[in-house]
DNA sequence: AAGTGGTCTAGACCACCAT
DNA sequence: TGGTGGTCTAGACCACTTA
């Protein structure tokens, strides 16, 4: 087996890219339209190899770079599972507060409201949807040992999250990026964030039980699925008195 | 050649070890003792393979874990090269702020005071040294397209860096990373970062060129060089007004 | 015991760079 | 042209999990 796919196993793939990324992009494949859901296991690697007509170690290299991605598990002996989101992974992936002391805690959201609306300019652009398409925006308060600390305003596209309601939304069983996993079958896999100073108004500190000019911690989030679509916008105003963002990149 | 390291060619490893790594200790003692220094191209796999009397797949494996990390660079076709705190480096790992306008640009710094001090208890924890022991404490403002945006506080133990002085640190070329790198020895290869939003007293407003009372990012940091040892501790304080802070986890 | 991922080897060939 | 890293293969054996 020659190292460009002139014609190889695989179809659909640009010539001159190596074997291991073809392999890649099946399996995403495969993720993308639900073949192998979250929280099962995909295929062993040798399954995988004879499948594709490759060998195993370039279904591995494959898998390396997924499980590099955190959008595959492997475990030994068990087999390699499709992350999904459970409370864990989002405690240590998506949500990057930590008590001063450095304890991790899992939030407590409440539902402050849910409203169809309309997408503006620029939360079209950063969608990637039409200027006007349907959205829903969503205003839940975290809560960290009872007290209140997050405000986040979430912004996601109706057309990919069909029927969504409040009451849906208020009815799930885990986190939020586990509701759009379950049962819209959005995975979200990374996601950019910015962060800057603020401060409190008279509303938003009279929900976080601060004084206005309070200062916030203010984060605009992007979160993306697969191939880099984004699928979710939020900004978050955080009370940092007692709490504070880690940004720490991860080691081997 | 089996798994486990009973009595391989690397010598000093603990037993149960994987020989990859192993290989990958002998590769970071090398870097940290100065035998391959940054900039440099370290030997050949081939060659690494033959020194260690392993295959060039166990190097390989090796070496791919020390490039993840960013402490070494591969070309094809050149070479291994060992990462140097570069000013594009610089700003790409360790300098997150980025106009609202997505732009990025190198600050330029002005050294505001320089003085010698004893580290304070906490300091003194956090960078693994004891109460007490001597550090400098370096205050820089840094600008951004003339502006001035952040005001940094830095505190290094005296031990690692023996005879800085305010000429030595002012007269350096570059980055102050690569200052530390290229005269001292000390590589850093990781930070860890802690946010919060604060309020600009009268003295950081007067610097920054803002009213008291202007919201500020405050940034924790803990700077590691190899084995995870803290080697800087540094405090920033960000007028957010034109620039924000930039958390992505990095994609393959 | 069977099946999974994890490690290690040896070798072939390709792509890229310097000379 | 020679040396470097990059890809791909094939096979052996180990470690771990499950049944």
């Amino acid at each position: 087996m020659t190292r460009a796919l002139e014609s190889g196993p695989v179809a659909g793939i640009p010539f001159g890219q190596p074997l291991y990324k073809a392999v890649k992009l099946r399996i995403t494949r495969g993720l993308v339209d639900g073949q192998w859901r979250p929280g099962a296991a995909i295929p062993s690697e040798a399954r995988l190899a004879q499948m594709f007509q490759v060998s195993v170690g370039t279904v591995r290299k494959a898998i390396d770079e997924l499980v590099a991605e955190k959008i595959l598990l492997r475990q030994q002996g068990r087999g390699t599972f499709v992350a999904a989101h459970t409370a864990d992974r989002t405690l240590f992936y998506f949500f990057h507060l930590v008590g001063k002391d450095g304890r991790k805690e899992t939030p407590a959201t409440e539902l402050l409201s849910f409203v169809r609306a309309r997408a503006e300019a620029d939360e079209a652009v950063k969608l990637g949807i039409g200027r006007g398409d349907r959205v829903y925006r969503i205003r839940n308060l975290l809560r960290l040992s009872g007290e209140p600390v997050v405000i986040d305003d979430i912004v996601i596209p109706a057309q990919l999250f069909v029927d969504l309601d409040e009451r849906v939304f208020g009815a799930r069983e885990g986190t939020i990026y586990g509701l759009y996993q379950a049962r819209y079958g959005i995975n979200v896999i990374r996601i950019a964030e910015r962060l800057s100073a603020t401060l409190a108004d008279r509303s938003t500190g009279a929900l976080l039980g601060v004084a206005s000019g309070t200062p916030l911690l203010a984060i605009a989030r992007i979160a993306y699925t697969y191939h880099d679509r984004p699928v979710e916008l939020r900004h978050s105003l955080v009370d940092t008195t007692e709490h504070e963002y880690l940004s720490d990149l991860v080691k081997t």
